[in-house]
DNA sequence: CAATAAATAGACAGGTCTGTATATTTCTTG
DNA sequence: CAAGAAATATACAGACCTGTCTATTTATTG
Protein backbone atom coordinates (compact mmCIF):
# COMPACT_ATOMS: atom_id res chain seq x y z
CA UNK A 1 0.00 0.00 0.00
CA UNK A 2 1.65 3.38 -1.44
CA UNK A 3 0.60 6.65 0.37
CA UNK A 4 0.83 8.08 3.87
CA UNK A 5 0.75 5.86 6.48
CA UNK A 6 1.11 8.51 9.62
CA UNK A 7 -1.67 7.06 11.27
CA UNK A 8 -5.16 6.94 12.48
CA UNK A 9 -6.05 7.62 9.26
CA UNK A 10 -9.71 7.64 7.98
CA UNK A 11 -9.82 4.86 5.56
CA UNK A 12 -11.79 5.07 2.12
CA UNK A 13 -15.83 4.27 1.62
CA UNK A 14 -16.88 0.63 2.26
CA UNK A 15 -20.16 -0.68 3.24
CA UNK A 16 -19.48 -1.34 6.59
CA UNK A 17 -18.06 2.32 7.33
CA UNK A 18 -21.43 3.79 5.34
CA UNK A 19 -23.19 1.79 7.48
CA UNK A 20 -21.77 2.90 10.27
CA UNK A 21 -22.25 6.05 9.51
CA UNK A 22 -25.87 6.13 8.87
CA UNK A 23 -26.52 4.87 11.86
CA UNK A 24 -24.26 7.26 13.85
CA UNK A 25 -26.12 9.84 12.35
CA UNK A 26 -29.23 8.28 13.21
CA UNK A 27 -28.46 7.66 16.81
CA UNK A 28 -26.72 10.93 17.36
CA UNK A 29 -29.84 12.49 15.70
CA UNK A 30 -32.36 11.27 18.33
CA UNK A 31 -30.08 11.69 21.71
CA UNK A 32 -27.57 13.29 21.00
CA UNK A 33 -23.37 13.42 21.28
CA UNK A 34 -22.38 13.12 24.95
CA UNK A 35 -25.43 11.03 25.69
CA UNK A 36 -25.15 8.21 22.98
CA UNK A 37 -22.30 6.02 23.24
CA UNK A 38 -20.46 4.47 20.42
CA UNK A 39 -21.68 0.96 22.19
CA UNK A 40 -25.06 1.87 21.39
CA UNK A 41 -23.72 2.88 17.56
CA UNK A 42 -22.39 -0.77 17.68
CA UNK A 43 -24.94 -2.13 18.71
CA UNK A 44 -27.25 -0.70 16.38
CA UNK A 45 -25.38 -1.27 13.45
CA UNK A 46 -24.43 -4.52 14.55
CA UNK A 47 -20.74 -4.15 13.52
CA UNK A 48 -17.50 -4.70 15.91
CA UNK A 49 -15.99 -1.95 17.72
CA UNK A 50 -12.80 -2.37 16.01
CA UNK A 51 -14.27 -2.27 12.76
CA UNK A 52 -15.12 1.23 13.99
CA UNK A 53 -11.46 2.43 15.25
CA UNK A 54 -10.23 0.71 12.06
CA UNK A 55 -11.93 3.19 10.33
CA UNK A 56 -11.91 6.36 12.63
CA UNK A 57 -9.42 7.44 14.75
CA UNK A 58 -11.76 8.87 17.33
CA UNK A 59 -15.64 9.09 18.24
CA UNK A 60 -15.24 12.42 17.06
CA UNK A 61 -14.38 11.79 13.67
CA UNK A 62 -17.45 9.52 13.62
CA UNK A 63 -19.41 12.18 14.31
CA UNK A 64 -17.60 14.69 11.71
CA UNK A 65 -18.30 11.95 9.03
CA UNK A 66 -22.11 11.82 10.19
CA UNK A 67 -22.34 15.51 9.75
CA UNK A 68 -20.95 14.97 6.64
CA UNK A 69 -23.80 12.80 5.19
CA UNK A 70 -26.25 14.87 6.38
CA UNK A 71 -24.72 17.69 4.76
CA UNK A 72 -24.56 15.49 1.54
CA UNK A 73 -28.52 14.42 2.01
CA UNK A 74 -29.46 17.80 2.71
CA UNK A 75 -27.42 19.94 0.16
CA UNK A 76 -28.83 17.60 -2.37
CA UNK A 77 -32.41 17.58 -1.42
CA UNK A 78 -32.58 21.48 -1.43
CA UNK A 79 -31.15 21.20 -4.51
CA UNK A 80 -34.01 19.67 -6.17
CA UNK A 81 -35.88 21.88 -4.19
CA UNK A 82 -34.55 25.05 -6.14
CA UNK A 83 -34.87 23.45 -9.00
CA UNK A 84 -38.57 22.54 -8.94
CA UNK A 85 -39.12 26.45 -7.92
CA UNK A 86 -38.58 27.44 -11.30
CA UNK A 87 -35.75 30.35 -12.57
CA UNK A 88 -36.93 33.25 -10.95
CA UNK A 89 -34.43 33.78 -8.17
CA UNK A 90 -36.84 35.17 -5.44
CA UNK A 91 -39.18 32.27 -5.48
CA UNK A 92 -36.27 30.09 -5.02
CA UNK A 93 -35.66 31.91 -1.66
CA UNK A 94 -39.25 31.33 -0.84
CA UNK A 95 -39.14 28.10 -1.77
CA UNK A 96 -36.81 27.14 1.00
CA UNK A 97 -38.79 28.06 3.25
CA UNK A 98 -41.86 25.20 1.80
CA UNK A 99 -38.81 22.73 1.69
CA UNK A 100 -38.37 23.60 4.93
CA UNK A 101 -41.92 22.97 6.65
CA UNK A 102 -41.36 19.69 4.55
CA UNK A 103 -38.67 18.71 6.67
CA UNK A 104 -40.17 20.28 10.30
CA UNK A 105 -43.29 17.63 9.16
CA UNK A 106 -41.40 14.67 9.05
CA UNK A 107 -41.62 12.25 11.82
CA UNK A 108 -37.68 12.22 12.12
CA UNK A 109 -36.88 15.98 12.19
CA UNK A 110 -35.58 16.78 15.30
CA UNK A 111 -34.10 19.67 15.02
CA UNK A 112 -31.04 20.71 13.49
CA UNK A 113 -27.75 18.55 14.84
CA UNK A 114 -25.30 21.22 13.71
CA UNK A 115 -25.76 23.65 16.04
CA UNK A 116 -26.06 20.99 18.53
CA UNK A 117 -23.02 19.70 17.23
CA UNK A 118 -22.07 23.28 17.68
CA UNK A 119 -23.63 23.02 21.36
CA UNK A 120 -21.70 20.33 22.80
CA UNK A 121 -18.73 21.09 21.21
CA UNK A 122 -18.21 24.67 22.27
CA UNK A 123 -14.53 24.91 21.72
CA UNK A 124 -13.78 26.01 18.11
CA UNK A 125 -10.90 23.86 18.30
CA UNK A 126 -13.51 21.00 18.41
CA UNK A 127 -13.90 19.10 15.01
CA UNK A 128 -17.71 18.78 15.01
CA UNK A 129 -17.58 21.95 15.99
CA UNK A 130 -16.09 22.95 13.09
CA UNK A 131 -17.99 20.92 10.94
CA UNK A 132 -20.84 22.39 11.97
CA UNK A 133 -19.57 25.69 11.36
CA UNK A 134 -18.59 24.90 8.03
CA UNK A 135 -22.15 23.67 6.92
CA UNK A 136 -23.70 26.92 8.16
CA UNK A 137 -20.83 28.88 6.16
CA UNK A 138 -22.08 26.78 3.05
CA UNK A 139 -25.59 27.67 3.83
CA UNK A 140 -25.28 31.47 3.79
CA UNK A 141 -22.84 31.09 0.78
CA UNK A 142 -26.36 29.72 -0.53
CA UNK A 143 -28.29 32.67 0.29
CA UNK A 144 -25.83 35.43 -0.44
CA UNK A 145 -25.76 34.12 -4.12
CA UNK A 146 -29.34 33.80 -4.68
CA UNK A 147 -29.90 37.46 -2.87
CA UNK A 148 -27.44 38.90 -5.59
CA UNK A 149 -28.72 36.94 -8.11
CA UNK A 150 -32.27 38.65 -6.94
CA UNK A 151 -30.87 42.04 -7.76
CA UNK A 152 -31.74 43.68 -4.16
CA UNK A 153 -29.80 46.67 -2.82
CA UNK A 154 -28.39 45.32 -0.18
CA UNK A 155 -27.74 41.25 -0.46
CA UNK A 156 -25.59 40.95 2.05
CA UNK A 157 -27.71 41.87 4.82
CA UNK A 158 -30.83 41.15 3.08
CA UNK A 159 -28.88 37.36 3.26
CA UNK A 160 -28.17 37.01 7.03
CA UNK A 161 -31.86 38.19 7.68
CA UNK A 162 -33.08 35.14 5.77
CA UNK A 163 -31.05 33.32 7.18
CA UNK A 164 -31.98 34.36 10.82
CA UNK A 165 -35.70 33.66 9.71
CA UNK A 166 -34.26 29.57 8.98
CA UNK A 167 -32.42 29.72 11.75
CA UNK A 168 -35.15 30.75 13.94
CA UNK A 169 -37.83 28.56 12.00
CA UNK A 170 -35.66 25.66 13.23
CA UNK A 171 -35.42 26.38 16.54
CA UNK A 172 -39.05 27.08 17.34
CA UNK A 173 -39.99 23.85 15.29
CA UNK A 174 -38.10 21.87 16.98
CA UNK A 175 -38.66 23.43 20.76
CA UNK A 176 -42.55 24.28 20.17
CA UNK A 177 -43.32 21.07 18.24
CA UNK A 178 -44.75 23.55 15.98
CA UNK A 179 -44.00 23.05 11.93
CA UNK A 180 -46.13 25.97 11.32
CA UNK A 181 -42.81 28.09 11.81
CA UNK A 182 -41.71 28.01 8.05
CA UNK A 183 -44.85 29.69 7.20
CA UNK A 184 -44.50 32.53 9.30
CA UNK A 185 -40.73 32.64 8.12
CA UNK A 186 -41.96 32.51 4.80
CA UNK A 187 -44.13 35.20 4.94
CA UNK A 188 -42.16 37.47 6.64
CA UNK A 189 -39.29 36.66 4.32
CA UNK A 190 -41.77 37.53 1.84
CA UNK A 191 -42.24 40.78 3.16
CA UNK A 192 -38.56 41.67 3.66
CA UNK A 193 -37.84 40.76 -0.47
CA UNK A 194 -40.79 42.99 -1.05
CA UNK A 195 -39.02 45.78 1.23
CA UNK A 196 -35.54 45.13 -0.37
CA UNK A 197 -36.07 45.46 -3.98
CA UNK A 198 -34.11 46.93 -6.30
CA UNK B 1 -40.32 19.69 61.76
CA UNK B 2 -43.93 19.97 60.12
CA UNK B 3 -44.70 19.77 56.71
CA UNK B 4 -44.03 17.27 53.54
CA UNK B 5 -41.08 15.14 54.25
CA UNK B 6 -41.59 12.27 51.70
CA UNK B 7 -38.46 12.29 50.15
CA UNK B 8 -35.22 13.71 47.84
CA UNK B 9 -37.53 17.27 48.22
CA UNK B 10 -35.63 20.56 47.24
CA UNK B 11 -34.87 22.15 50.37
CA UNK B 12 -35.23 25.89 50.76
CA UNK B 13 -32.82 28.50 49.51
CA UNK B 14 -29.64 28.94 51.28
CA UNK B 15 -25.96 30.73 50.63
CA UNK B 16 -24.67 27.45 49.78
CA UNK B 17 -27.76 26.61 47.52
CA UNK B 18 -27.35 29.53 46.07
CA UNK B 19 -23.57 29.76 45.39
CA UNK B 20 -24.38 26.05 43.82
CA UNK B 21 -26.69 27.16 41.45
CA UNK B 22 -24.83 29.94 40.44
CA UNK B 23 -21.69 27.82 39.84
CA UNK B 24 -23.87 25.26 38.14
CA UNK B 25 -25.33 28.16 35.37
CA UNK B 26 -21.82 28.98 35.02
CA UNK B 27 -19.91 25.71 34.30
CA UNK B 28 -23.02 24.35 31.68
CA UNK B 29 -22.88 27.44 30.00
CA UNK B 30 -19.35 27.22 29.01
CA UNK B 31 -19.26 23.51 28.61
CA UNK B 32 -22.80 21.80 28.07
CA UNK B 33 -24.65 19.66 30.10
CA UNK B 34 -23.32 15.84 29.49
CA UNK B 35 -19.99 17.33 29.52
CA UNK B 36 -19.60 18.82 32.59
CA UNK B 37 -20.24 16.43 35.81
CA UNK B 38 -20.65 17.74 38.82
CA UNK B 39 -17.72 17.31 40.27
CA UNK B 40 -16.39 19.73 38.66
CA UNK B 41 -19.87 22.02 39.82
CA UNK B 42 -18.57 21.30 43.44
CA UNK B 43 -14.97 21.94 42.57
CA UNK B 44 -15.24 25.35 41.72
CA UNK B 45 -17.84 26.04 43.75
CA UNK B 46 -15.49 24.64 46.74
CA UNK B 47 -18.85 22.53 48.19
CA UNK B 48 -19.07 19.16 49.55
CA UNK B 49 -21.07 16.63 47.56
CA UNK B 50 -23.30 15.41 49.99
CA UNK B 51 -24.40 19.16 50.22
CA UNK B 52 -25.39 19.37 46.89
CA UNK B 53 -27.83 15.96 47.25
CA UNK B 54 -29.12 17.17 50.04
CA UNK B 55 -30.17 20.11 48.44
CA UNK B 56 -31.10 18.79 45.16
CA UNK B 57 -32.29 15.10 44.33
CA UNK B 58 -30.11 14.75 41.28
CA UNK B 59 -28.25 15.99 38.85
CA UNK B 60 -31.27 16.96 36.71
CA UNK B 61 -32.63 19.02 39.18
CA UNK B 62 -29.64 20.98 40.14
CA UNK B 63 -29.88 22.21 35.89
CA UNK B 64 -33.78 22.64 36.53
CA UNK B 65 -32.38 25.35 38.98
CA UNK B 66 -29.46 26.88 37.23
CA UNK B 67 -32.24 27.39 34.30
CA UNK B 68 -34.50 28.81 36.37
CA UNK B 69 -31.84 31.24 38.23
CA UNK B 70 -30.56 32.18 34.63
CA UNK B 71 -34.58 33.03 33.59
CA UNK B 72 -35.04 35.41 36.86
CA UNK B 73 -31.81 37.54 36.12
CA UNK B 74 -33.07 37.61 32.32
CA UNK B 75 -36.23 38.58 33.18
CA UNK B 76 -34.88 41.07 35.24
CA UNK B 77 -32.61 42.54 33.06
CA UNK B 78 -35.22 42.51 30.14
CA UNK B 79 -37.87 44.47 32.35
CA UNK B 80 -35.48 46.45 32.95
CA UNK B 81 -34.06 47.43 28.89
CA UNK B 82 -38.22 47.24 27.55
CA UNK B 83 -38.94 50.11 30.53
CA UNK B 84 -36.23 52.56 29.15
CA UNK B 85 -37.61 51.83 25.53
CA UNK B 86 -40.68 54.02 26.64
CA UNK B 87 -44.28 53.74 26.93
CA UNK B 88 -44.69 52.72 23.16
CA UNK B 89 -45.24 49.19 22.67
CA UNK B 90 -43.46 49.38 19.28
CA UNK B 91 -40.59 50.83 20.99
CA UNK B 92 -40.55 48.19 23.66
CA UNK B 93 -40.46 45.26 20.61
CA UNK B 94 -37.79 47.31 18.80
CA UNK B 95 -35.81 47.33 22.40
CA UNK B 96 -35.45 43.41 22.56
CA UNK B 97 -33.15 43.34 19.77
CA UNK B 98 -31.39 46.24 21.24
CA UNK B 99 -31.01 44.13 24.61
CA UNK B 100 -30.19 40.78 22.74
CA UNK B 101 -27.15 43.05 21.01
CA UNK B 102 -25.38 43.74 24.04
CA UNK B 103 -25.62 40.25 25.27
CA UNK B 104 -24.10 38.94 22.28
CA UNK B 105 -21.43 41.71 22.64
CA UNK B 106 -20.67 40.74 26.58
CA UNK B 107 -17.54 38.48 27.01
CA UNK B 108 -19.66 35.52 29.01
CA UNK B 109 -22.06 35.19 25.65
CA UNK B 110 -22.33 31.24 24.84
CA UNK B 111 -25.85 31.16 23.18
CA UNK B 112 -28.95 29.70 24.36
CA UNK B 113 -28.78 27.28 27.59
CA UNK B 114 -32.38 27.20 27.16
CA UNK B 115 -32.02 25.69 23.44
CA UNK B 116 -28.84 23.95 24.61
CA UNK B 117 -30.68 21.91 27.49
CA UNK B 118 -34.06 20.83 25.13
CA UNK B 119 -31.55 19.61 22.81
CA UNK B 120 -29.64 18.05 24.86
CA UNK B 121 -32.77 16.69 26.86
CA UNK B 122 -34.92 15.84 23.68
CA UNK B 123 -37.40 13.99 25.59
CA UNK B 124 -40.79 15.69 26.65
CA UNK B 125 -40.49 14.02 29.75
CA UNK B 126 -37.38 15.31 31.02
CA UNK B 127 -37.09 18.09 33.53
CA UNK B 128 -34.74 20.13 31.97
CA UNK B 129 -36.48 20.32 28.44
CA UNK B 130 -39.80 20.97 30.62
CA UNK B 131 -37.97 24.22 31.71
CA UNK B 132 -36.46 25.07 28.80
CA UNK B 133 -39.81 25.05 26.83
CA UNK B 134 -41.45 26.95 30.12
CA UNK B 135 -39.22 29.65 29.35
CA UNK B 136 -39.75 29.92 25.60
CA UNK B 137 -43.22 29.86 26.44
CA UNK B 138 -43.15 32.81 28.47
CA UNK B 139 -40.87 34.94 26.18
CA UNK B 140 -43.76 34.27 23.36
CA UNK B 141 -46.40 35.03 25.89
CA UNK B 142 -44.52 38.67 26.40
CA UNK B 143 -43.78 39.17 22.75
CA UNK B 144 -47.63 38.39 22.25
CA UNK B 145 -48.73 40.81 24.96
CA UNK B 146 -46.40 43.48 23.11
CA UNK B 147 -48.07 42.93 19.77
CA UNK B 148 -51.95 42.99 20.92
CA UNK B 149 -50.83 46.27 22.72
CA UNK B 150 -48.91 47.58 19.30
CA UNK B 151 -52.48 46.78 18.02
CA UNK B 152 -51.45 45.02 14.80
CA UNK B 153 -53.51 43.42 12.83
CA UNK B 154 -52.82 39.50 13.33
CA UNK B 155 -50.69 40.00 16.71
CA UNK B 156 -50.62 36.28 16.89
CA UNK B 157 -48.39 35.59 13.74
CA UNK B 158 -46.52 38.89 14.26
CA UNK B 159 -45.43 37.48 17.70
CA UNK B 160 -44.27 34.34 16.30
CA UNK B 161 -42.46 35.99 13.34
CA UNK B 162 -40.14 38.52 16.05
CA UNK B 163 -39.92 35.05 17.59
CA UNK B 164 -38.27 33.44 14.44
CA UNK B 165 -36.19 36.66 14.45
CA UNK B 166 -35.15 36.30 17.79
CA UNK B 167 -33.94 32.91 18.13
CA UNK B 168 -32.34 33.19 14.57
CA UNK B 169 -30.22 36.00 15.98
CA UNK B 170 -29.33 33.77 19.06
CA UNK B 171 -27.41 30.74 16.70
CA UNK B 172 -26.30 32.97 14.28
CA UNK B 173 -24.73 35.13 17.07
CA UNK B 174 -23.40 31.76 18.63
CA UNK B 175 -22.42 29.82 15.67
CA UNK B 176 -20.89 32.53 13.30
CA UNK B 177 -19.76 34.65 16.43
CA UNK B 178 -21.56 37.30 14.40
CA UNK B 179 -23.30 40.28 17.43
CA UNK B 180 -24.45 42.17 14.58
CA UNK B 181 -26.99 39.62 13.88
CA UNK B 182 -28.76 41.04 16.30
CA UNK B 183 -28.94 44.51 14.00
CA UNK B 184 -30.01 42.61 11.45
CA UNK B 185 -32.90 41.35 13.13
CA UNK B 186 -34.20 44.64 14.52
CA UNK B 187 -33.71 46.08 11.21
CA UNK B 188 -36.05 43.03 9.42
CA UNK B 189 -38.68 43.44 12.80
CA UNK B 190 -39.03 47.13 11.97
CA UNK B 191 -39.95 46.45 8.35
CA UNK B 192 -42.91 43.18 9.69
CA UNK B 193 -44.16 46.48 12.28
CA UNK B 194 -44.28 48.30 9.79
CA UNK B 195 -46.12 46.28 7.04
CA UNK B 196 -48.24 44.54 9.98
CA UNK B 197 -49.58 47.97 11.05
CA UNK B 198 -53.56 48.04 12.03
C1' DC C 1 -24.10 26.51 77.04
C1' DA C 2 -26.61 22.87 74.89
C1' DA C 3 -29.21 20.85 71.35
C1' DT C 4 -30.15 20.73 66.72
C1' DA C 5 -29.15 21.48 61.96
C1' DA C 6 -25.92 21.98 58.15
C1' DA C 7 -21.79 21.07 55.92
C1' DT C 8 -17.62 18.51 55.59
C1' DA C 9 -14.13 14.79 53.90
C1' DG C 10 -13.49 10.51 52.06
C1' DA C 11 -14.40 6.22 50.61
C1' DC C 12 -17.07 3.50 47.75
C1' DA C 13 -20.56 1.02 44.77
C1' DG C 14 -22.00 0.22 40.29
C1' DG C 15 -22.22 1.77 36.06
C1' DT C 16 -20.63 3.92 31.77
C1' DC C 17 -17.37 5.73 28.67
C1' DT C 18 -13.50 5.73 24.94
C1' DG C 19 -9.98 3.35 23.13
C1' DT C 20 -6.62 -0.78 22.78
C1' DA C 21 -4.88 -5.55 22.50
C1' DT C 22 -5.28 -10.23 20.86
C1' DA C 23 -6.50 -14.06 18.61
C1' DT C 24 -9.82 -16.00 15.43
C1' DT C 25 -12.79 -16.10 11.56
C1' DT C 26 -14.69 -14.48 7.29
C1' DC C 27 -14.29 -12.24 3.00
C1' DT C 28 -12.00 -10.86 -1.22
C1' DT C 29 -9.29 -11.51 -5.03
C1' DG C 30 -5.33 -12.89 -7.65
C1' DC D 1 -7.24 -22.87 -3.97
C1' DA D 2 -4.24 -19.78 -1.50
C1' DA D 3 -2.68 -15.35 0.40
C1' DG D 4 -3.77 -11.11 2.11
C1' DA D 5 -7.17 -8.00 3.87
C1' DA D 6 -11.14 -7.02 6.56
C1' DA D 7 -14.17 -7.91 10.19
C1' DT D 8 -15.14 -10.45 14.25
C1' DA D 9 -15.60 -11.60 19.48
C1' DT D 10 -13.78 -10.90 23.77
C1' DA D 11 -11.40 -9.03 27.25
C1' DC D 12 -9.45 -5.28 29.31
C1' DA D 13 -7.27 -0.75 30.92
C1' DG D 14 -8.11 3.55 32.78
C1' DA D 15 -10.86 7.09 33.36
C1' DC D 16 -15.08 9.22 34.49
C1' DC D 17 -19.85 9.36 35.98
C1' DT D 18 -23.91 9.81 39.43
C1' DG D 19 -25.35 8.88 43.72
C1' DT D 20 -24.85 6.81 48.63
C1' DC D 21 -22.89 5.91 53.17
C1' DT D 22 -20.48 7.08 57.36
C1' DA D 23 -18.30 9.55 60.63
C1' DT D 24 -16.70 14.07 61.88
C1' DT D 25 -16.75 18.89 62.22
C1' DT D 26 -18.77 23.39 61.96
C1' DA D 27 -22.87 26.74 62.44
C1' DT D 28 -26.99 28.06 64.17
C1' DT D 29 -30.20 29.12 67.50
C1' DG D 30 -33.31 28.41 71.50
Amino acid sequence: MVGNMSKAQEKPSSAKRDHLVDTALELFTEGGYHAVGIDAVLARAGVAKMTLYNHFPSKEDLIVAALARKAEQSAQGLEKALAAAGAEPRAKLLAIFDWLEVWFRSKEFRGCIYIKAASEYPRKKDKPHQAALAFKETRLELLRGLCRQAGVKDAETLAWQLSLLAEGAIVVAFMHARPEAARDAKAAAATLLAKAKN
